[in-house]
DNA sequence: TTCGTAAATGTAAACGTTTACGAAACCTGT
DNA sequence: ACAGGTTTCGTAAACGTTTACATTTACGAA
């Protein structure tokens, strides 16, 4: 004999006023409630997440989606780490657990996804690192089954979203630029489809053409996701005649091999060439010199983040409150950035 | 109807002769397989996770408790993830699911376990962040789900694992700095009972004493795991009068905050401190000067683990193999080693 | 034709849980 | 003492799948 069985069994009294007492359903006589418990509590009894789910259909698990691979590996998965964990934290109060889906950067998202949603073994899902335009937020839809984004989409729907303020940080990195004389503000973002890029790129354009400075294609660098790609950046960009003085970057990987870059050239970041990345995180402190970026708070993002899905899966009434949210971030400025000479 | 008794109806055949097909259990007629499939594939027919699981008692997923919290959103998260892309590749092949199980700080790790193995929800396990004495590890084998450690443990048991080579990273950097004149040389580990800690501090011991060093109290730095605690360890060594003039660290928020200590205080890494830490990271790489350290195949070493985790799951004939290995590590010198002068 | 065997299919039980439903026990006021 | 109501509890069905077992069909050989 096993599982809720065995329990009921050693108290001498049904599954059923089991099954009751531990989910704390009413109708159930509060001393035997207790013994019930008590006894869970010592032989360390919980339910069969496949027993429960069968008959349920909810498995209190929710899944987040996250990218490995190569450039994952290189980038800044603390970003990630913090948010997981405010999120767990926020999801164990409500007996929610969060496990992380990593989908390898060799395998296709959408067959990834697809399996992840036949398998039923999630009742909500988060999903990170949206495309400008991503069809896994398609298939989601169509399934039903409750999720958020972290990150925003061109693709249309009605979907739940958080994201950080990509567009307030390109705004504030070319004003503050511009007040400092600088005329010629590159960018430098990532190769691939990222949602992200595309509000840092599009953002830059507008502020740039708002501070009366042109957005020019000789200003816009685009490379690998990686140190390499960084590196590149910094060769064309210091082969030009009319050399950008400062360059807005929203990739670690790529600054760091941007400030190399410029190193090895013997151009000095900050003093020849202004730089100011995006989000804060050990290695753009530790660079020479520290890089100006922005701060944010992943905690507060993280526990929105989970309020917001456990909303949606298990509130009915918040069920219809699709919460969609910018995460402020405010600007650090370091030695990296510096008045036009 | 639902779910393959709706398949079955819609083919006119039993859902037992369904079930056969899709398996590929032998006694189904071709030709009534290939109906079978090819309306599955239209209708995009996929088992359910929990029904199949209730009855198999396997749910083809892999589970890998790692730490979160503070401490862990500071340290080097792309290691795991590194370790975790390989791993997941390699099970890939075999259909099976990797999944991260994030065990927040603030929660008890054996009640977080203790949760995980009765819910069933996965078929093995893969430990890491071992402790030098760790409860976790008797828990897994008293339940009985097949389990395999990132890290070696002192706690008794015929269970498998893989590790990194502590051991002889310590044993290369003490016999290293002696060769380059170093005599006081000094070890800085995080707090805490990790076991890695205990394997680097004992091999740092037995190194000195076998290059006719005195592994002395005041060579000994332990401090909180955190760049704050690595610039800790950093005021209390150059406050002693008979300065080390070496030091090997294995925890990378510890040595940036050693570094950042020595710099505040006028004295140069690698000139007048020789530093050498654990593992290859893009931080270390970055400090100023980057950082000795030690590299290694985190992409052999998670396919390592999955194939050996996936051998004790899913292959009787190999159950009773238990894999122990140690992946070894190659030193990579910087400028922050330099001869005694 | 008839039987025996193998191939193909159908049937039903089982996995562990939750929950609708009914039964029992216990009150309470008349 | 009894009807009616409220607690409390037990029973059994259901979730969707796999699989042991029973059953049918097909096909040669006798």
């Amino acid at each position: 004999m096993t599982g809720i069985r065995a329990l009921a069994d050693s108290l001498n009294i049904s599954i059923g006023t089991v099954s009751r007492a531990l989910n704390g359903k009413p109708g159930v006589n509060p001393e035997t409630r207790d013994r019930v418990l008590k006894m869970a509590q010592e032989t360390g009894y919980v339910a069969n997440a496949a027993g429960r789910n069968l008959r349920k259909g909810l498995t209190n698990t929710i899944g987040m989606v996250i990218g490995t691979g190569p450039a994952a590996a290189k980038g800044d998965n603390n970003f990630f780490m913090a948010v997981t964990d405010a999120m767990q934290r926020a999801m164990l109060e409500r007996g929610v657990d969060l496990i992380l889906l990593p989908c390898h950067a060799a395998m296709d998202p959408l067959a990834f996804l697809q399996r992840t949603l036949q398998r039923g073994s999630i009742d909500g899902l988060v999903l990170t690192a949206t495309l400008e335009q991503d069809p896994r937020i398609a298939m989601l839809e169509a399934s039903h089954l409750p999720f958020i984004t972290l990150g925003r989409s061109r693709t249309p729907g009605n979907y739940a979203w958080m994201d950080l303020d990509f567009e307030g940080a390109a705004r504030q990195s070319v004003a503050r630029l511009a007040e400092l004389g600088h005329r010629r503000i590159a960018i430098g973002i990532p190769k691939g489809q990222a949602n992200l890029s595309a509000l840092y790129l599009e953002s830059w354009r507008q502020q740039m053409q708002a501070e009366g400075l042109s957005p020019s294609d000789d200003l816009l660098f685009v490379d690998d996701f990686t140190e390499a790609g960084g590196a590149q950046v910094a060769a064309r960009l210091l082969d030009q005649a009319d050399r950008p003085t400062a360059i807005l970057m929203c990739s670690e990987p790529m600054i760091s091999g941007f400030c190399g870059g410029l190193l090895g050239a013997g151009v000095q970041p900050g003093a020849d060439v202004s730089v100011i990345g995006f989000r804060q995180s050990p290695l753009l402190r530790h660079l020479a010199p520290p890089i100006s970026c922005f701060d944010m708070d992943l905690d507060a993002l993280g526990e929105d983040m989970a309020k917001a899905i456990l909303g949606l899966v298990y509130d009915a009434d918040n069920a219809l409150h699709i919460t969609r949210a910018i995460s402020p971030m405010t600007y650090v400025e370091t030695a990296s950035v510096q008045p036009l000479r």
